[in-house]
DNA sequence: GCCACTATTCAGTGTTGCTATCTACCGGTA
DNA sequence: TACCGGTAGATAGCAACACTGAATAGTGGC
């Protein structure tokens, strides 16, 4: 992956993690096979993993250990929530710096 | 500041400076007044002068040191050919990441 | 002489994502 | 049995970045 696009997931994976746990309860693998998916192809896995250990401290996140038919047990993330409270502060920050950003890229033009 | 706003800011400062210095070139204090004004009420400025010498080691910027009336003299950056290729590239890394991220934003609700 | 404003620099800190590796459970196959 | 691939999670060490807080330096006005 890029290095600029590894700097700017700072600050950003964690709301981007929250806002795909607000849609629905997830574990880890399955968040980081999602992210894959929608095109952020090299994620790796341990980050994720760092990233939930992180969210579930701060008390953003419930858990939930869930038996798995092939492979150790799940640890299932949902949000709860004061995760809820952070999620919507993390969308106010991100709207402002995206909407200046954006007049930055228009005005170039 | 917010937390979040400065997590938020790693990888994106750098490429919202460049920006600024490709409408005009422009000296370390002059870009930390007009970020302030743009609502970036408190970056600190030892962060805008840290930036500029990365940048400036990186070649992506050039570098004249100009007289002021009132104060030391001033080091006006002026973006390159290279700081225009790495712009661009900052742009096309921020429009993957904003789409992505308004696409989860939209699902939300 | 002192203060306010302009202008730059720097050491130390905390947070974050990445690399690389390890553990562990299961089913299929040689 | 022995091995491998897919599933699932954890962790130590590293690099990059923004912040804090302070220091330095030049100019003009009181």
């Amino acid at each position: 992956m890029g290095k600029q696009m590894t700097e700017m997931l700072k600050g950003t994976l964690e709301g981007i993690v929250l806002a795909i746990l607000a849609a629905r309860p997830a574990y880890g693998y399955e968040i980081t096979a999602r992210l894959r998916e929608q095109g952020f192809s090299d994620i790796a896995e341990g980050t994720v993993y760092a990233l939930l250990v992180r969210i579930e401290q701060r008390g953003l996140v419930d858990v939930q250990k869930v038996p798995s038919e092939k492979g150790p047990p799940r640890k299932v993330y949902s949000l709860n929530a004061q995760g809820g409270d952070y999620l919507e502060e993390f969308w106010r920050t991100w709207s402002f710096l995206a909407e200046r950003i954006e007049q930055l890229h228009e005005g170039e033009r």
